[in-house]
DNA sequence: GCCGTTTTCGGCCCGACTGTTTTCAGTCG
């Protein structure tokens, strides 16, 4: 899968053209192809051997064209022409934030400045202070900002962002003047990983609120304070964007502070193109610029002709047009959720005991839970052998009897072997009334093997679901290769749901592979994973993740009453007795 | 460079904050 790879080489391309001064709409084109490419869900590679890459929304004859010379040869002429005219090292300087290609070209022409260690060198020594409209401040500015970037390590993801944002919301709530107060941006989207806190408030007097905000304790640097936002950097390095607008305008304000930049921006044009200016103070009538919407967000998007959009589909990746048509999908929500699929206990590698996750899933209201601990080879984590899954399964006997409000079922997380075969027999595996199947070892392995390895677990007949279908850890690992239209075709002809693992350094499936399985039929299931009793708690993620797929009630196996499940499952609907079990 | 129920040519979202400016360019949201 090339498709990282081709992004950046399109983001790079469009460095190179901006710092040469070429026009911002040219850029724009080769920045959102990029971003088309990188939230493309299959291989461009498979696109390109299509002979479809102008199909991609935002790739043109021109695009099309060089991306299929890279795909094929490894290299594009010209943007090796590209990098003869504009020095490499330039588009380095464009990460530092405040420097942007003005600045970049004006440092190397004047001063040759053509890298970060350069340019930190020469703001060092006050050089950079002797060239027009650069003054003391900005060299400090840079020399600031050279120290946050080598600080901070990308883009941080949700499950960090999110908890430390609902802390600042709420001491942002508490401040003087404060109306009202919400998420945006990335956060309230949902997105797997963000790169800042956008925070949005309402207030009569929003300067005040924006000079308290800088003033927290918690701000270790202030990197902008006017009298509408400000932002600050924490001690953690996450960086904090505090927009303040009026009550009446907050409508307005969420849905431009949401986002996305494309879905802005492509709301915008549609909003003109209807005779409205859309800003973040309202909706305006072009014709006398008369106020015609901004209380409310539903209000903006009704005055442009649309539905109100779910902030995770907001994206520019079809919902305007859904929207407008009437056609938006009706998303999952966490209070459609059942019961969790996916637990370990202290049987395994869980921290705490089986009752204890019983209870807590008891506690989230849960119509049934499953079981579902490691199996025999991974011994380093106390996989079953079969004498404890007899043992484990009288408990769970025993604990349905004493908890009647709930159904445990018994499941296990069955390891996937190398040559797709699973870790128990059939007859073990017949026993479970849920069956989880996942890769946990030997996976650099190629995409062909690894395709028929995993096709092999979703065919069987005794596994439900498909456990963190690609194996991505944030950060960490990149998700095998493995052809998931495949998976996904077999997915929906067996019968077997793959998982959004909602642990927030997996989120597998994610969002984009997510709506594939609900455009193929196939079926979802939304899981904690939980290793803990708070961590039933994570299913949140995988709902967020799960609704930036597109994803429905009816797409989740989960989503399903306990019989319905059962049925679905091809199993009886009542308790195993003890003596069965036995 | 892309794209089309207003266009195959001529548009392409709209505004805040900073620093340095004597009137606004650059950068970022
Ligand atoms: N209309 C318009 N809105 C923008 C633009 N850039 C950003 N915004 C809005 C939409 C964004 O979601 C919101 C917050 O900006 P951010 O840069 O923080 O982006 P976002 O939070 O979406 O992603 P992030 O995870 O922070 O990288 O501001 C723009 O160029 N035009
Ligand atoms: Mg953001
Ligand atoms: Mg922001
Ligand atoms: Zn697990």
């Amino acid at each position: 899968m090339k498709n990282a790879e081709a992004a950046e080489l399109l983001q790079n391309i469009a460095d190179m053209l901006e710092i040469k001064g070429e026009s911002p709409f040219r850029v724009r084109a080769y920045r959102e192809a990029a971003r088309a490419i990188e939230t493309l869900a299959e291989p461009i590679e498979a696109v390109a051997e299509r002979d479809e890459l102008e199909e991609i929304p935002g790739v043109g004859e021109s695009i099309a064209a060089k991306l299929a010379e890279y795909l094929e040869t490894g290299t594009l002429a010209y943007y090796e022409d590209l990098r003869e005219q504009v020095r490499p090292g330039l588009a380095e300087l464009l990460e530092v934030p405040g420097i942007g290609p003005k600045k970049a070209k004006l440092f190397y022409e004047q001063l040759g400045i053509d890298s970060i260690e350069k340019l930190e060198k020469a703001a060092r020594e006050h050089k950079l202070r002797t060239l027009p409209r650069i003054g003391p401040k900005t060299e400090e500015g840079i020399l600031n900002a050279i120290e946050r970037l080598r600080g901070r390590s990308g883009r941080t993801p949700l499950g960090i962002a999110l908890p430390a944002a609902r802390e600042f919301l709420e001491i942002v709530r508490g401040l003087k003047d404060v109306r009202q107060a919400d998420l945006a941006g990335s956060l309230r989207r949902g997105r797997d990983t963000i790169g800042d806190l956008d925070l949005l408030a309402s207030s009569d007097d929003p300067a005040r609120v924006v000079d308290q905000f800088v003033a927290l304790p918690g701000a270790k640097s202030i990197l902008a304070h006017g009298p509408t936002k400000g932002t600050i950097v924490t001690a953690e390095h996450l960086q904090i964007d505090l927009r303040v607008v009026k009550p009446e305008e907050y409508g307005a304000a969420l849905q431009y502070f949401t986002g996305s930049k494309a879905h802005n921006i492509h709301l915008r044009a549609l909003a003109e193109a209807a005779g409205y200016k859309v800003n973040e103070y309202g909706v305006f009538r072009t014709s006398d610029d008369r106020r015609v919407a901004g209380e409310t967000e539903k209000g903006v998007y009704q005055t442009v002709g649309l539905e109100w959009i779910p902030p995770e589909l907001r994206e520019d990746q079809g919902e305007i047009e859904a929207a407008a048509s009437g056609d938006l999908p009706d998303l999952v929500e966490l209070a459609d959720i059942r019961g969790d699929l996916h637990l370990h206990t202290d049987w395994s590698d869980g921290r705490d005991s089986l009752e204890q996750m019983v209870e807590a899933a008891r506690a989230r209201g849960y119509e049934y839970v499953v079981i579902s601990d490691h199996s025999v080879s991974m011994g380093f984590v106390h996989g079953l052998t079969l004498e404890r899954i007899q043992e484990q399964r009288g408990r769970i006997v025993e604990l349905n009897e004493r908890y009647p409000d709930i159904r445990i079922l018994h499941g296990t997380e069955v390891n996937i072997r190398a040559d797709g075969s699973l870790d128990y027999e059939d007859e073990v595996l017949a026993e479970f009334d849920v069956v989880t199947a996942s890769v946990h070892s030997g996976m650099g392995m190629d995409r062909e093997r690894m395709t028929r390895r995993i096709l092999r677990a979703v065919r069987n007949p005794h596994v439900d679901i498909l456990g963190h279908p690609t194996g991505r850890i944030l950060g960490k690992r990149e998700p095998y290769e493995v052809d998931l239209q495949a998976v996904i075709r077999a997915a929906a002809e067996s019968g077997t749901a793959l998982e959004i693992n909602a642990q927030p350094d997996r989120l597998d499936l994610k969002d984009t592979d997510a709506r594939l399985v609900a455009e193929a039929g196939a079926m979802v299931a939304i899981n904690s994973d939980a290793h803990s009793v708070e961590q039933l708690g994570l299913l949140e993620y995988g709902i967020a993740t799960a609704r930036r797929g597109w994803i429905e009630r009816k797409h989740v196996l989960n989503a399903l009453p306990l019989e319905q499940l059962l049925r679905r499952l091809g199993r009886p609907t009542t308790p195993a007795r003890y003596a069965l079990a036995a």
